[in-house]
DNA sequence: ATGATTATGTGATATTGTATCCTTCGTAAT
DNA sequence: ATTACGAAGGATACAATATCACATAATCAT
């Protein structure tokens, strides 16, 4: 089904089984299992494609498994992603996004679009290494920088 | 007058009643009335000191004003306040701080810390502009960076 | 098998945030 | 004065987001 394709890409973007694929390794890297139901999650916050709330995420996934999967289980299924960085959280939305590449450490910027919703992902590391000199110059130890924009898509403006 | 400046530089920190007045005078600035009720919930802000949820501010609220004031009411003003600069949302902790020039608009960076919960703020230009360029260079029209680190603060290393 | 560890299920509960409708009060037009 | 009107706030209900505690099931090492 997929191409199988070579990447001849630092940064090869995944997606489908292929992105499914990248997460199990990332996550069996970091010492944990990958799930029949871990795999239903991820691929249900995968197709969704854009950030989503872990209740929208419980009930896509409720329906994969041909029943309730409660909301705290996605919780616990989501705190191990983002632990393991297999998925984002988007702090000023409530929600979480799939990473397109999983297990890579970014300080990831979100453009969130306060119009359509939609979210694009940048990696920037000037920016990044900014961030966190001004973090170290106040004698602050960044461990996680949160770094959205919240404003309006090439489409909506 | 509050006694205890230990630095001065171009942006002034102003606290207490100083920091009221100043409020006041940017939400007045903004076509708003600076009411009891207001005033009341600006204090309570400025009083934690740290970004605090708006149920722990209606808390202190209602004792300020001796009667119970609902969760609600507290939103109405907050967002009133933020919409006008002189309460910041920290969004990775869903909680409201004051900001300590009201009414300068600024892109705000907050350091916090994960091990006592106190929050630091800081303004960097190069920083801000950085971001906002970022930004600009996905077709991005920023209008409202969310800028955060989460960390250790100093005195938690 | 036995027990230890990890993963998931289940129900309750806590926290955070909105919607709606109503009262009060100041003020301006009649 | 009476009426009309809008802004502010009160009251209640509810929705959305997140966590806790404990039970059960699956997995793995002895």
């Amino acid at each position: 089904m997929q191409a199988m394709g070579k990447h001849d890409h630092s940064h090869h973007e995944a997606t489908g089984e292929e992105l499914a694929a990248a997460a199990q390794a990332a996550l069996e890297k970091g010492g944990e299992q990958w799930t029949e139901m871990r795999a239903q999650v991820f691929a249900a916050i995968a197709s969704l494609g854009q950030p989503s709330s872990a209740y929208d995420i419980a009930d896509l996934v409720s329906k994969s498994r041909g029943r309730r999967v409660a909301p705290n289980s996605v919780y616990r299924i989501l705190d191990l992603f983002v632990a393991n960085n297999l998925v984002s959280r988007v702090e000023s939305a409530n929600a979480f996004v799939a990473n397109s590449h999983p297990g890579c450490l970014h300080d990831c910027v979100f453009l969130i679009c306060d119009d359509c919703g939609t979210t694009k992902h940048v990696d920037d590391d000037a920016l990044s290494k900014s961030v966190r000199s001004t973090a170290a110059k106040a004698g602050f130890a960044a461990q996680r920088p949160v770094l959205e924009v919240r404003g309006l898509c090439e489409d909506c403006q």
